[in-house]
DNA sequence: CCAAAAGTGTTAGTGATACACCCATGT
DNA sequence: ACATGGGTGTATCACTAACACTTTTGG
């Protein structure tokens, strides 16, 4: 099982670990993928998903692993972040982590939280208890670099569902960003950098005008 | 002496180290610290400096270390990069480094090549040789990273000599950007910014009008 | 007086922001 | 017919980019 490492760790050799910092909204929140800690260090307490990564095993591949273990979801994308190896960071050795940024739709997550496996839960950014390691350093730096992605690359197609509405994913971008934004500019944006595409369909529910739908014309991460 | 430790590693542990992109202009040119590899791996080969960082040492302190033994300069800015941690980057092993950006005044370094020290020479960085593991692509992603800094940040003052006309500063920004800049423009961005301050005295030499020195106001690295 | 680099403002264009009304539907 | 969210364009402002001549010195 795969805490066993954990236990005894030497002190005179690294390890490395991977973290991932996974966001989503749900109930028009943003929230952070956070395991609850079964065994010291830091037992009971929250801390980001991760674990070691194995001596023959890429660092994505690793990151993927371990999520994959935590929410059942695979091939999601993932952006690696400034690695975090100060000395102490974790009581039992020298560890340093490679953080990443993902987010995901939560629609298509199903937490494990069965038998053995650590609790899974997905936690409001801005309420956070207090966290194992320096992982709460790490989530700032991962929500601003969400942000900044948010603004530069069409990084949101990972947090949207496969077809949605324009008010959607505003508010989408309202959320992440923390900020209302102007319907119309936003709009605009969207078709000068023609992110999305106008399907066929539109949503019917509500008394009110139906809205068109969309979907992102490219998964693929990329720039502006 | 350093590299003893690397002709033998366990192949069931990682091993950290650190790398420095220490860029600086030399011959109106941008060049790049390397040193030449005396042992396997890629005996013979250019590589950036740095090594392996010890169990009870910080990372910034590990590459402030390196690069002191390698340049004589201490106490510069360094910039964490985003790991390299490929499986197979060094034949040796598992070893993940941590790659930093530097930018360095050429004037307040005098290069290390005595002795059994591997031989440290600033090269081109539009003509670099073959390198060791993987630094060609550390190099590509430091360069990008200077350059999005240069714009946004006041990090030039850390390849500027302590005071400069800013014709000097123009030149050291389009060299490193690759592309002219409008003078005028730059001048009044300067000033927006207020990055740098007038000094009362000029610079006399050639024949022409003397131009006025200037400092930089703050060596902190900080945004605009 | 000529050569050489220093120094200095204005205009046009482009991108960002602010803003208000009509539309299609369900009840 | 009214309540609800969907959908659309224009005017202003701010920032960026383009551009040419005068100044001061040494030779």
């Amino acid at each position: 099982m795969k805490d066993t490492i954990m236990f005894q760790l030497r002190k005179d050799q690294f390890y490395l670990t991977v973290d991932a910092a996974v966001f989503t909204i749900l109930d028009k929140q943003l929230k952070l993928l956070l395991i609850r800690r079964k065994y010291p260090p830091f037992e009971g307490r929250y801390a980001l998903p991760g674990g070691f990564v194995r001596i023959d095993e890429f660092l994505k591949q690793a990151v993927g692993r371990e999520l994959e273990e935590e929410t059942g979801v695979k091939g999601i994308f993932l952006q690696k972040l400034p690695a975090f190896g100060d000395v102490g960071r974790d009581p039992r050795g020298r560890v340093i982590t490679i953080p990443y940024l993902a987010l995901i739709n939560s629609e298509e997550v199903r937490l494990h939280s069965t038998g053995d496996a650590e609790l899974a839960r997905w936690q409001p950014v801005y309420e956070l208890p207090e966290l194992a390691f320096d992982h709460q350093r790490i989530i700032d730096v991962a929500l601003s670099k969400l942000r900044d992605e948010l603004e530069r690359t069409n990084i949101a197609a990972d947090i949207m569902p496969a077809r949605f509405t324009l008010t959607e994913l505003q508010t989408a971008y309202e959320i992440i960003l923390d900020r209302k934004l102007d319907k119309r500019n936003f709009r605009k944006r969207l078709r000068e950098l023609s992110m999305v595409k106008e399907l066929s369909e539109t949503k019917m529910e509500g008394a009110h005008r139906p809205a068109r739908l969309y979907s992102f014309r490219s998964k693929d991460h990329k720039g502006i």
